[in-house]
This record gives structure tokens, sequence and C-alpha cells, in this order.
RNA sequence: GGGGAGGUGGCAGAGCGGGCAAAGGCACCAGACUGUAAAUCUGGCGUCUACGACUACGGAGGUUCGAAUCCUCCCCUCCCCA
């Protein structure tokens, strides 16, 4: 490919290059270019709206250039500022460890594994003395390191701030030294912390690196970004059902944001089923159903996703059963079946009290069938369904049958 | 170091001696409606061996027949001054 052709793969979704015009001039000496991308492992499980930033990783892969994949053993410890209206928890040395090994496997379903250069930077902040993180420190200014919006924003809020919270991005930008970074790929809330790394960079005579910034993903409420914390989260091991029904129940608005971000689909396309949809010559939920299965596929093949498809057609669209539910071996017999029990036993309720609810608002059948009682005759059948809500299935079997 | 204001349910935030498992809101769950969703309407929303009991309003003590509410100490946060 040429440079611009590269450009306009690399240029896909994003939100800002600084500078264009030195990536070019890095593109055109044709030498593959050194792709940053860091990650904190705060959580070991990734959601989709991290595959944004590793998908376009993945890109540069693609285009012949070298991946590195920064895991914040050090940084993590520390936690991001970014976005963020209060202090991160501190991880311990352990728990990074632990949910490193976990996410960079994640990571590995996006990223090709045997292109990528993985490094730890507690590699090199572990060798760092007293005196050399004060060095570091004296390279920005107070002022500086206050001017980002959401430290603005925690101070007229009132919530505090700790200082090791503010090094946090010079922590970032070290590792882009350490490892000479061409190009450093972030998340829209990263892009102060993407610049200090050019400062650092210029300071110890390299080239500054290259920053491009990617949207931050909303969730499925259409309103928040992707978190694990907020629960409007895809995550990239769900199983094929769930993540086809998750997409599915993202705002019409939202899906071409999906498309752009999260599969190769050419927006030539997306453009022409917007408009399609526009006019009213398309059905968005068609589309929104391509989009699910697209993704879906990504994950975990072709079969999965139409398989998800057709499941996700029978229990919303036809109200019908899905084609698989988990299994539950009723333990006692008797003449009586204490539903709320197994509601709680098949952890379709949470406790007690909301089985109870479930049960008195009529969200729970057996067999399509309304529950009215606590407990209800035991049914005569071998093996029945048992429904909480419009999700939660159940296959209950009698032990005595099998 | 001095002075002031605070810490309440997932979040934001009322309450300031009994009627408080704690208003109203958001989020969430369920039902109705629908193309999934959204929107809207209705109901729910600590736990349990369930018309009663237990746990809960930063932590530990105390006053009181009774405390989220009063007192003491501790921890934490914010603001002003130095």
């Amino acid at each position: 490919m040429n440079v611009d052709q590269q450009l306009s793969v690399m240029e896909r979704g994003m939100v800002a290059l600084i500078e264009r015009s030195e990536l070019r001039e890095k593109l055109l000496r044709g030498t593959p270019l050194r792709v940053k991308l860091g990650v904190d492992p705060t959580a070991a499980d990734l959601h989709l709206g991290f595959t944004v930033v590793l998908r376009k990783l993945r890109q540069f892969q693609e285009l012949g250039h070298q991946a590195v994949l920064i895991i914040g053993s050090y940084t993590a410890q520390v936690g991001d500022p970014s976005g963020r209206d209060k202090t991160r928890p501190q991880l311990s040395e352990a728990q990074v460890l632990a949910n490193a090994e976990q996410y960079l496997s994640q990571a590995c379903r996006v990223l090709d594994r045997t292109r990528l250069e993985v490094r730890y930077n507690g590699e090199w902040f572990s060798r760092l003395g007293f005196m050399d993180v004060i060095r570091l420190l004296a390279k920005t200014t107070v002022a500086r390191t206050l001017e980002r919006e959401d430290f603005t924003q925690r101070m007229q809020a009132g919530t505090a701030i700790h200082l090791h919270e503010l090094i946090y991005p010079l922590m970032q930008g070290y590792d882009s030294v350490m490892i000479n970074a061409d190009v450093e790929l972030g998340g829209n809330d990263q892009t102060f912390n993407l610049m200090v790394g050019r400062d650092l960079q210029r300071d110890a005579g390299q080239e500054p690196q290259i920053c491009l910034t990617m949207p931050l993903l909303e969730g499925l409420d259409g309103v928040r970004k992707m978190s694990k914390s907020y629960g409007n989260y895809v995550g990239i091991t769900d199983a094929p059902h769930d993540m086809f029904g998750k997409i599915m129940s993202i705002g019409d608005g939202l899906m071409w944001k999906y498309f752009e971000l999260l599969t190769d689909v050419p927006l030539e396309q997306v453009g022409a089923w917007q408009a399609g949809v526009r006019a009213g010559s398309a059905h968005p939920m068609e589309i929104k159903k391509t989009l699910a299965g697209t993704i879906v596929a990504q994950y975990h093949g072709g079969d999965a996703a139409t398989a998800a498809r057709a499941e996700f057609e029978r229990v919303f669209s036809q109200h019908a059963l899905p084609d698989e539910m988990p299994d539950y071996t009723l333990r006692e017999g008797g003449a009586e079946l204490d539903v709320v029990r197994v509601l709680i036993e098949a952890q379709l309720a949470p406790s007690t009290s909301e089985a109870r609810r479930l049960i008195q608002q009529g969200a729970v059948s057996i067999d399509e069938v309304k529950v009215s009682a606590l407990r209800v005759p035991l049914p005569a059948a071998a093996s029945f369904v048992l429904r909480a809500g419009k999700r939660r299935f159940l296959r209950v079997t009698r032990a005595s049958e099998i």
C-alpha cells in the first residue's frame, strides 16, 4: 500500500492525529514504525470499548508496522486519572500481574500475537531511583499538569486529587521514550498523556511520537462510555448469543458508530445503509442484525454468529424459547416445587427477596404458564422450562428421571 | 499549624432525637406496548426461616425507654488562612 492508502486506513474512525504531516514523513521513509499502545490491566476482562484501539493497532500490524503493547505493570499501580472523577483504587503488583496474563490472551483475539512486542513497564520503572523520579518530575509544571479538564472538574467539584495521580502522565510518556515510539495510540481521553510523551521524547533527543486518538465507544445505554463499572458493556468473551443480544439492544443511532469502530465494513456501505434507513427503504433492525452478526463472527466465528442470530430471532421476534439454556437438576421430589429456591440456586435471582418479587410481578413462568405462588404443584413432566423475565431461562430436570 | 464545612442506599442528594429500611431523582428489575431498543405507562427496588425478624446512614464508644439524627475519640474529604 502506498502512503496515502495507509493513511486512510489509519484515519478510519479516529478523533485526532497529531501531526499528520509528521506521520506522512515517517511513512515515506518506508521503514516499519514502532506503534505503541499502553494498557493498564486494572481488570482482567476486555470489552468491545477497548477493542476500538486494539483494532487500530491491529490495522497497523497489517500494514507492516511493529506493534508494541506496553503492559502497565507499574502504571496500573498508580492509576490513570484520565477521564476519572475520582481516584482509582491502587492495585497490588500481584493483582496486576495476574490480570495481565488474561488480558494479554484476550487482547490477542484482536492482535496478531506473532508480530507483537510485549513489554511490561516495570522493566524500567523498577530500576529508577528516587533522584531519577525527581528529575522526571522536574520536566513539567504544576500548572501544565492541572490544566486538563478532568483535574479542573475535580478541583471544582471539590473531590480529592492525590499527588501520585499527577505523575501518571509522566510515567506514560516515559514509556514512549523507553521503547522509542513512533506512534502512540490511545482513547480520546488519553490525549494529554500522549502529548507528554512527545515532550519527553524531544527532551531525550528522540523524534516526537505521532499521537493518534480514537473515540470512546458509548456503551449499550448509548450515553456513557462503555465500561464495566457502568454495566453497559459487551465483553469479548461473552457467549455468542449474549453478545448478539447486547448489540441488538443499542439504540438505532449508535449502530453506525459501532460499524465504523468495531467492524471492517467499508464506510461507503455503512453510509448507504444509513441513507436507506433515513429514506425508509431499509429496516434498521435488519441492519443491526448484520452489525451484531459481524461482531459475533469476529470473536466466535461465522457459524456461531449465524446460530446467535437464529436464536435471537426465535427468542425475541417470535417469543419462543432459546435453543440452549442452563440445566438444573431438581434434587428432591415431593408434590410441590419450591420456585424461590430453584430461582436462587440456578442464579436466576440474586436473593430470596428478588425471587419473590419476580414471582409477584408475574415474571416467572413454567413452560410458558405464569407462576402465581411461591410454591406450586410439581409439574408432571420429567423436564420443564422455568423462565424469569424476558431473558433468563432454565431447563429443570428431575433427578429421579435421569 | 489556625479556622470553617462535610462523610447517608449503585450514583447524585434530602433527613438532623421516635411515624426512617431512610423523600424526590437517576440507574436498575418486572409487566404492558414495540422491529430489538428507545420513548411512554404501571409496579418494584437491603436481607431473611417473611403480616414478623435481622442488618444498615465513615469507624469505635457513650447519653437516651428510643439515635442517621445528641456527646466523645478516631479515620477520611473539601474550603479559607498560615
